[in-house]
DNA sequence: TCAGCTATGATATAACATATCATTCATAAA
DNA sequence: TTTATGAATGATATGTTATATCATAGCTGA
């Protein structure tokens, strides 16, 4: 594995232990899978690529509930209008969990995160609290065409 | 029916009419079961209700389509993070189609079609525009606990 | 060491969605 | 009026995503 993933699990590892969670061996591995996507993956599809990457079967049911201890650990996210999960791209940077913004390319697949400006998004939470509703999810999904697919398509 | 779905349903042929389609009786029955239910459903729960509301039974396969073509006539929208359908909450008031958006409450699992302040989501879809993504798809869904919700559990 | 908890496995099934071919139905040209 | 055409719907099968539940393994601390 790259310096850089190596560098990122050992934050995680650091990060869980600070909950007093374990991130084990397994759902470090399934992590690592995340990590070596460049494209956001499938539950279904973790179970595949898991296999080619460690030799080793994983039942899907096994896969949600790491998935669920990784999104809940903040490592990963699930894109909900996708089905897919993929990494956070903010594990080493100490960051504040603040509301992630997902550009989705409906053509490749691919998914950036992106920093909106934080006055935009506290308008926007602000607008929404001011309606009475309380926001937990903080998440926002966008979905269109990503700058490489609308040059190749020019 | 009541009087506001009637004049729903007016508005919905002659929507369909301006655009060349048909808004034929099935599609016409499907739209109303929508309107007759305070929270969005499944393409599975709308195969129940039409059932009960006219002793009729639709395959789901046809529930599929007849929803797909909802949506391109923009009567319907599909909620992507909660695999649930909603009648468009503005087919009678000559609307312009902007980015629409959802609060939904993950406690009674209503939706609120609820319109940002014009100025917030223009800023949005610029911050996301100077990237150089393309939008296409336009709808945001935030998820969290309605104002009723929030009482009742204080 | 063993009791108790957490993590994982195994199996079944539920819920959501699409592919494909057949049939019905409306419409309009002959 | 008949018939050809295309659009809409039905029927069937299957793919994809997700959860429920009970069993087993494995760690950790008394």
């Amino acid at each position: 594995m790259t310096a850089d993933i190596e560098k990122i699990i050992a934050k995680s590892q650091e990060s869980c232990a600070s909950t007093g969670n374990k991130l084990t061996n397994k759902r470090k591995k399934v992590l690592m899978v995340l990590l070596n996507s460049a494209l956001p993956l499938s539950a279904y599809d973790i179970v595949d690529r898991y296999k080619e990457q460690f030799q080793e079967s994983l039942p899907v049911m096994s896969v949600y509930r790491m998935l669920d201890f990784l999104i809940k650990e903040k490592l990963v996210h699930k894109l909900e209008t996708a089905s897919q999960y993929i990494s956070c791209s903010h594990i080493t940077c100490n960051h504040q969990h603040e509301m992630p913004q997902f550009l989705i390319c409906d053509r490749c697949g691919g998914v950036k995160e992106v920093g909106i400006k934080k006055a935009i998004i506290e308008e926007l939470e602000h607008s929404i609290r001011s309606t009475g509703f309380l926001l937990t999810h903080k998440q926002l999904e966008l979905h269109g065409i990503c700058k490489q697919c609308k040059i190749q398509s020019a």
